[in-house]
DNA sequence: AATGAATGAGAATTCATTCAT
DNA sequence: TATGAATGAATTCTCATTCAT
């Protein structure tokens, strides 16, 4: 019964993990025991480490996991069919709606490696997000409906953006100002791609002409 | 002597928080003891406790020392003289090269807050940039030489962007990519203030046709 | 195939006491786990239990096998077939050469009883090469090579003495000074059966003297 | 009050010292845990660790009083100056007597050591004894009532000689055949001193002649 | 006989903090 | 102010052993 087997597993690991991320979410990291965590997920201590390698570990994948998760929702095929106006707002309120729903776990969304393994894993993560814009913009430049640009840096850039407004709105404000950072980073995102600049048309106007003056 | 009585303590503070910094940048905030620190700053490990609450107090302190720095760069009278088209990269510019010569210690430039009292001072530290960013930006709106927008708004939102930029660069990724988060960085401040915008002209027109249309 | 069967098993068992010997050896008994044991001897953990009762007993088998191999050598029939004045150099350096060879192995030539079975075992080895001894000596005597003395009290004390210098030179000092014990083991004994005694013929001369007047 | 202060301190080493020499023989070494021995010495657990690097530390500890007692009364004056003669007996019967009274602390007469300073340690202790006994004999090779002899030698050969008796006797055997042990290796070192050999005289004779023959 | 996943008791050690001096 | 010896709670991780398959 291999099946069987390899889901059982994996139903460990899991119960681990979500046991631990609701532990986590209500008593934080440092206060939450191995032993609570067992008992939590209905395993022997000596279990968990079968499955992770010691306590950061575990921290390492409940983040990975949060990431996974909001990954997926950006990458929704509903939000990305929109017209290319009303992208930014649907990807950003998704991702807010998810962080929302996940607001007592956001302070685990970034964490800090403690080697260089973890390093990579949280990396990657990181990246399959930023990728998956990158391909989203690529196809827009490709349909003429955005200007060339270099997609791949704007990418990871937004994604670091909203991930920073994520993180100072749930994990530090613990979402009271969610419609300042949610207005605001639309906001911010659409103006770099539709426009207008902040700039003033007088002092555009005078720029163009001492521009002009010096040709 | 009252007064070489509070040079005295100041000096003791100070190397304390020096002694702090260094040991946290080599061996990390949780694997720094307290004895550590007061044997680097030539004290006694009671005496630590006369300067400080407790142990986060002086990651907090550590942390607050480091915003302070970067303050105190990015509001330097030479950058807020130069012409409105050059602020953006010179202040950016400023931020990176600060946080370069603290890259070490750049992991503590955003610390949790552990109780009302941390979160307190750490917002205000926050706040504090922003208020400068945002008295700047009325001013120029008061100038004529930018367009009126939501300064207070764009002002704590810009100071996230970029701190995120810098946590990710040197907290996350010890620097290596450096040239790569600071041009992004301007990059996107300048487009957001001075354009153009990412859309592409066709789209745009498009666009405005079928606004005028709908009118 | 009762023979192959029989076969297959005494291969685990020693599969699994010579990767133990080995594992002790380097690592040492107490950062030797039996997991390690398994793997090295290519069985399941779970078989290890199949043939040896705890961790301990391995141990104790360990020896076991270490002092059965060292009566062996100091039995061998060449040896007690030399001149009398040869033997206990002969021995002697049989049992130095064989501890020699298993160096690495002499911290587990001998060790503390867990349990009252674990001790009559451990007694048991010994007893056997002291035995061995004593029907030795008693042949000696009968062939009037050797007069008649405490043969079985010495055969045990002998056997102690020359354990403790290979435990002394082999376990504690790593081998370091082998010709040092080596050659003190033999003169020691090489006086005690030949002579002369360490006293003075003038002291001798006196005691004799002072023993005649008393009597 | 340096004094009562070096005194306490003292004080609190000693207690832990005697706390866990008791534990040890009543529980033996692993199954002493470090609270019981804090708890026994009436201080806190850290303050252990004040005084004592680890565990292991302590054991050794504990065995270096051991023999430093040993050497104590084995070195005693009245005993040196007895008749050469009645040393032997009178040395050995007071290291038994004292092993005796210490019978539930031998198993720690002799640890193993677990890292070079360990072995530094240790080794030390033994020499100390070696030494005294060296000096012995070179003091009555020069009043002429020993022949000369490998005094050095002989004296590291005797010790290690007498402790493998006291360790067989008392660690090993729990004392049950004390006599056994004490009067053998009485014997063996009179013989040794002082004769006879052990071979016969026909054989000595026998061999004298044949050596004759030979020159 | 063989396996190896699961168990869970168990203890050494650390270190922030205190407080008598 | 300054000291630093003393405290003791608190927790990760190990690993011998078991037992269902």
């Amino acid at each position: 019964m291999p099946h069987a087997l390899r889901e059982e597993v994996l139903d460990k690991r899991q119960a681990i993990l979500q046991a631990a991320r609701e532990l986590f979410a209500n008593n934080g990291y440092d206060d939450t025991t191995i032993a609570e965590i067992a008992r939590a997920a209905g395993v022997a201590v000596g279990t968990v480490y079968l499955y992770f390698a010691n306590k950061h570990d575990i921290l390492v994948d409940v983040c990975l996991a949060l990431n996974a998760e909001l990954a997926q929702v950006i990458q929704s095929p509903e939000i990305l069919a929109l017209p290319v106006r009303e992208v930014p707002r649907a990807v950003i309120e998704a991702a807010f709606r998810n962080a929302r729903e996940n607001k007592r776990f956001m302070s685990y969304y970034q964490v800090e490696a403690q080697s260089d393994a973890e390093t990579q894993r949280l990396r990657a993560a990181k990246q399959q997000i930023a990728n998956a814009l990158d391909v989203y913009f690529k196809a827009l430049v490709a349909q003429g409906r955005l200007a060339p640009f270099a997609t791949a840096a704007y990418a990871e850039l937004l994604n670091d953006l909203v991930s920073a407004a994520l993180q100072q709105c749930f994990a530090f404000e613990r979402g009271e100002r969610e419609a300042f950072y949610r207005e605001g980073a639309i906001e911010l995102v659409e103006r770099l791609f539709f426009g207008p600049p902040l700039v003033s048309e007088q002092q555009d106007a005078d720029r163009a002409a001492s521009a002009a003056g010096e040709s």
